[in-house]
DNA sequence: GCTGCCTTTCACTCAATCTTCACGACCCTC
DNA sequence: GAGGGTCGTGAAGATTGAGTGAAAGGCAGC
């Protein structure tokens, strides 16, 4: 199914949330602290997080997810009397939590409507291309395309989400970064560059449509 | 913000739960029993329901919604204990619950994350038309519709409340911004390029009605 | 330090879009 | 049925937004 970060300090509840996560089909990945929870997130599709760890806090950890991986979804697990907490979590971006105690098949059910919600896939194709998110290739026609680092976050970014159309700005931060300083136009010669490339055609494209006055979209099969 | 459906045969909750939503923006709908709830669902944006009510049960409710609107988020409100129960409603498709006794402010927060989940609902469909406002997209009769900018959302604001009249001042004010300097008669200007597109007859429309002296309306269904 | 790629800014252009205006039709009141 | 207000609508002009090429700045690897 998915591969779920676990994170938590206490072994008994990485051990029984093991035995139903994997029960339930799901690849595992654990942590035990802040650090290596931040060090294996990149590899998660859902994140399950306690929030009180060692060498950095749940929150901690979260805040810089949503930096990095905003479409991580992230299950906080919290002790019952933390609702300030949880409140701020909720803001802060993640997606749901669970109140200790739990029944472990309450968490399983939860990550079930997360991952539902996301539609995660690790192989995009349109048409004649196709994406490969986890190698960072991209292939037209079955031709490898060279794009840079940059073309080929912003050309993810739309293509995970068909249809949805991104402002300069939500580009800017998603794929930038959150404190990018410059101007929006950037995003638009990046645009000429990934279309040169996907060989699409501005005026009557194929893949990366302009919406004007709002922003940019991938478009959506048929 | 958006219409809350509210079902509750408490008035202590429905009275607490109203203050908290309507001071975060949300225009109300109550229902005390199920029969209610169904009749009013159609209006709303949320719908926050108890599970055990008169006439027909929380669960009944969402059953039946799930099929008519699934796009309804719906948060429900059980008491602690009835685990079973929230794991049946999170598999009927429930977007969310709360345990009782819950602090209104977690009710809110919810709400919020539905919300923007949601983007306010994703789908209006009314007849042949059909509005994505994520997408920006708009469809006639399953035909996309090229709308500029300001027609899209000139018409989504309509046809997010339908029957609902808005004055010149305030569809100015809600789509152009609240500090244009122009004068009202622009929104005329638009309305004409938004009936031409929707095929609409200023004279018998079926959509974008005129309510002379006052403003202008979304036909309501029927 | 040089080279080559990548990124960003800038300036220019063209096209889409928005706003205003003007005129006429219609409606309501007196 | 005259007059004032309201609305529909076409057209002209003003404004804005996006595509794009070129140039300059950054950075990594050699």
């Amino acid at each position: 199914m998915a591969r779920v970060l676990l994170v938590d300090d206490d072994p008994a509840i990485l051990e029984v949330l093991r035995i139903y996560l994997s029960r339930e089909g799901h690849t595992l990945l654990e942590a035990s602290d802040g650090e290596q929870a931040l060090a294996l997130a990149a590899q998660a599709d859902v994140l399950i997080l306690d929030l009180m760890l060692p060498k950095r806090s749940g929150w901690e950890v979260a805040q810089i997810l949503r930096l990095e991986q905003p479409d991580l979804p992230i299950l906080m697990l919290t002790a019952r009397g933390e609702e300030q907490d949880r409140l701020q979590g909720l803001d802060l971006g993640a997606e749901d939590y669970v109140v200790k105690p739990f029944s472990p098949r309450e968490v399983v059910a939860r990550v079930r409507v997360l991952l539902r919600r996301r539609g995660l896939r690790d192989h995009l194709r349109f048409g004649d291309l196709e994406l490969r998110p986890k190698k960072r290739l991209a292939y037209l026609g079955g031709e490898p395309l060279s794009l840079s680092k940059l073309e080929f976050n912003l050309l993810l970014t739309l293509a995970q989400h068909p249809g949805l159309v991104w402002s300069r700005e939500r580009l800017l931060e998603r794929v930038w970064g959150s404190d990018y300083p410059g101007i929006d136009r950037v995003v638009d010669v990046h645009m000429v560059a990934l279309r040169k490339k996907l060989g699409d055609d501005a005026e009557n494209p194929r893949y990366l449509e302009t919406v004007r006055g709002v922003g940019y979209r991938f478009k959506e099969e048929g």
